[in-house]
DNA sequence: ACCTGAACACCGTTCAAGT
DNA sequence: ACCTGAACACCGTTCAAGT
């Protein structure tokens, strides 16, 4: 009643950070994040470009808020396992989903996360079951790092090649690729690479 | 004597797809992946940007050859050793020595690789050790995929923080990460995640 | 065959000026 | 405090026309 939302803006009030973020990604989830411009960010929102900038200092902190919200997103284990084998796993694979949940989310989130700006709360949260576990620094760094490379490469590529394939324009070979992924929602693709280095971790704290 | 080359472009005669990818991979080297735009790449070859268009469809195909020169730029392993966990780690070094030796190296080679385009011949010479040792095919693909993603992570993370602090732009975490990496050359940081791998790998085959 | 010239439809960002 | 208007310095790509 008092807010009537009319497709694309909210005209009559002025806007804060929380509106132009998820007018952001309510854009990324519409046109990808080839297509995310702040021009077309600023034309949904019924305002010029130079507006956005007195909000966010630039694109590149914007798009870190944006993957912030993802990295936000990913949901709590509610499986209570007592293996911080099982643990580290499912925390792996929440962050897969949490990717999976935003067009173009691991390209998002990579991006920033290599800035050092934002996306260090997803290497935490495969850290945390480690840490509890008692594993000593340097393994668990390398194991969590390994883990969480391992799930944006996995991911990022996975999304790629469904931006390529909705876009008619792949090679044969992705193709199948993505048909193949399509048919299968296979999370094992992601879980057996997690599995090896889970298995290589407790060999070594083992020794 | 014939062909005097001066600084900057050979002038005289008509240019063919080589000397475009030579004078793109130098420019890369110049000024990294962010601005090496068609234009810039024109300018320095004193041709229109609509030139190069006869050269390459586009863009994207451009650098998809541009990937595959870099890794085809992996050099053998003449090491000779024996068994396929040495080889693979071989393998997965020779891997990022090829994407060190080029700015922004890893994002090239990723952004291609998503596309389904080029670099699957990285992904070959991983899995050369493994399929040699008789590993059976799931188990060797997961593998080897696995340690691309996790070179690939690791060096375009490394290089985007080399990139944002030869800008002088970046958090201070991230600025000491940088500062830790130039200190010591570490190749350890990879290698070990390339080991937990390569351990639960091993692992899993003799189960 | 190989390239120019001009145009089209875009970008991110800055900054004075408005309200 | 929040935003407009206009400008600056760029993009990738197409396509007729030149040589």
């Amino acid at each position: 009643m008092s807010n009537s939302n009319d497709g694309n803006a909210a005209k009559a009030s002025r806007l804060t950070r929380a509106d132009i973020l998820a007018a952001a990604l309510q854009l990324l989830d519409e046109v990808g994040l080839p297509d995310l411009s702040m021009r077309r960010l600023a034309a949904k929102l019924d305002m010029q470009p130079s507006g956005l900038y007195w909000h966010f200092e630039n694109k590149q902190t914007l798009f870190a808020r944006i993957s912030d919200h993802i990295v936000d997103h990913i949901q709590p284990d509610r499986a209570n396992a007592t293996d911080w084998q099982t643990r580290t796993l499912n925390a792996a694979c929440a962050l897969r989903d949490s990717l999976l949940a935003f067009r173009d989310g691991a390209e998002v989130v990579s991006s920033t996360l290599a800035l050092g700006l934002g996306a260090g709360a997803a290497l935490d949260r495969i850290r945390l079951p480690l840490d509890e576990a008692g594993i000593a620094q340097p393994e668990a760094k390398v194991a969590a790092e390994s883990i969480l490379f391992l799930v944006l490469g996995q991911v990022w590529h996975l999304q790629q090649r469904m931006a390529a394939d909705s876009l008619g324009v792949a090679s044969p070979m992705a193709q199948a690729n993505v048909a193949e992924a399509h048919a299968e929602p296979k999370p094992d693709a992601l879980i057996s690479g997690v599995k090896l280095i889970l298995g290589g971790l407790e060999k070594e704290i083992r020794a």
